[in-house]
DNA sequence: GTCACTGTATGAGAAATCTCATATCCGTTA
DNA sequence: TAACGGATATGAGATTTCTCATACAGTGAC
């Protein structure tokens, strides 16, 4: 991970997002971090020193049972929080975090302006209205999954998961995030081959056909 | 729906929950309502007066479409909050709740206090926590819910909604609700029919073998 | 009363998905 | 090096779920 703690610039910056989300001015407090595709941003069990608001990038939420599987939770997409969960509740310890491609973030010092978020009702209006937004998101989304066969599914997945044009996630993991078993994961996956949806390489799945791919996706909707 | 406005209950009542909730002291602005089953406590698009707080019963959660579909989006139980995104979004239209059980609500009067709840960090936090608790758990709920066939999904569905042993929702509602057909829900229902779990009545399905199904339930666990 | 509309109901065949079995490959560890 | 666990692969048959078609009862509009 690359720290750009320029607060200079930060300081300076006319246009810093944040402002409007906080009454305190965290400027003070907020550094710039940039992560790379794969990395991990929060690490599962530990109490993360920054709250992070994830300006560009995208990202995957991750949770390890008890029985040591992992499981993917949840895609994150920019303007988002992360480890706004852990800033409020005590005990909860942090679920995963890991970048899917770059993601820039701008990280608040949480120990250090800690007591004072929890007293901004700015941040914290704005805290409510985000998570009661994404509940409501959850849960439309949720119930639209459910209706389409895995084809449709697994084409908006790949399209949310490719870095440039290359399809890489686990089967396994994908399999238990789509709700589906490995096996037929499988028979979909060479149907897209079969297609000319995708072709497979050495390092992965290239998109082939990016426009049956998002016929697919739209048909979705 | 029956008010029972006794603010002297409320204000000598030394157990009063939302004193943990709330930094400022609402009970001068607190009704005790009481709804019948059945019963609408939010209508739909339409701004509520009260920010409800649900002491006891349960309740479910509807969106009406721009076609005018209506869908069933959630169960709600005591205890928890109904309205609370009305409280912060400005834009954002009431979804629609109704009673199933007899529900028992503090019913807080928005008017008199929006101000001073916007501003009130106690209860902004009770918030935040609340909204991030459920969506863990809706997302817990949601992927376990794709795991199990219809049968398993449907008894719980059942006891989920049932008063005094009699269920009795929309067959086209639920189906939407569980992501299934309308066809398949039937055959599935035929299924707990032929098996002695339920038996049909004209008023609705009664609950005969309440161990099966419970069983049916836990295997889904 | 009739017409549309919605909910309920049932059948038949097709598609989606699951279960179980088996095999290979790869990286880790003993 | 051998053994092992995890990920990848593929086949066969069973189960779940969907699509389409059809029918009947209730309800509100006209």
């Amino acid at each position: 991970m690359k720290k750009e703690c320029l607060q200079e610039n930060i300081a300076q910056d006319e246009h810093f997002v944040l402002r409007d989300i906080f009454g305190l001015d965290v400027r003070p407090f907020t550094e710039l971090h940039r992560f790379a595709a794969e990395e991990d941003i929060l690490r599962e069990g530990e109490r993360p020193n920054y709250l992070y608001y994830l300006v560009s990038g995208r990202a995957k939420l991750y949770l390890t049972h008890d029985n040591g599987r992992i499981t993917l939770i949840n895609f994150l997409g920019a303007p988002c929080f992360l480890g706004e969960m852990e800033l409020l509740d005590e005990e909860k310890y942090s679920d995963g975090v890991k970048a899917i491609t770059e993601c820039v973030c701008y990280a608040i010092r949480i120990n250090e302006c800690r007591e004072r978020l929890l007293n901004d009702t700015e941040f914290l209006r704005y805290l409510c209205r985000f998570l009661s937004r994404k509940a409501v998101g959850n849960t439309a989304n949720y119930s639209r999954n459910q209706s389409y066969p895995l084809k449709n599914r697994m084409a908006s997945f790949i399209l949310e998961t490719a870095v440039n044009g290359m399809y890489r996630e686990r089967h396994t993991e994908v399999a238990e995030y789509l709700g589906v078993t490995y096996r037929h994961l499988l028979y979909v996956i060479a149907e897209l081959v079969q297609d000319g949806t995708l072709i497979k390489t050495e390092s992965g799945y290239r998109i082939a056909d990016l426009g049956k791919l998002k016929r697919l996706f739209i048909d979705f909707n």
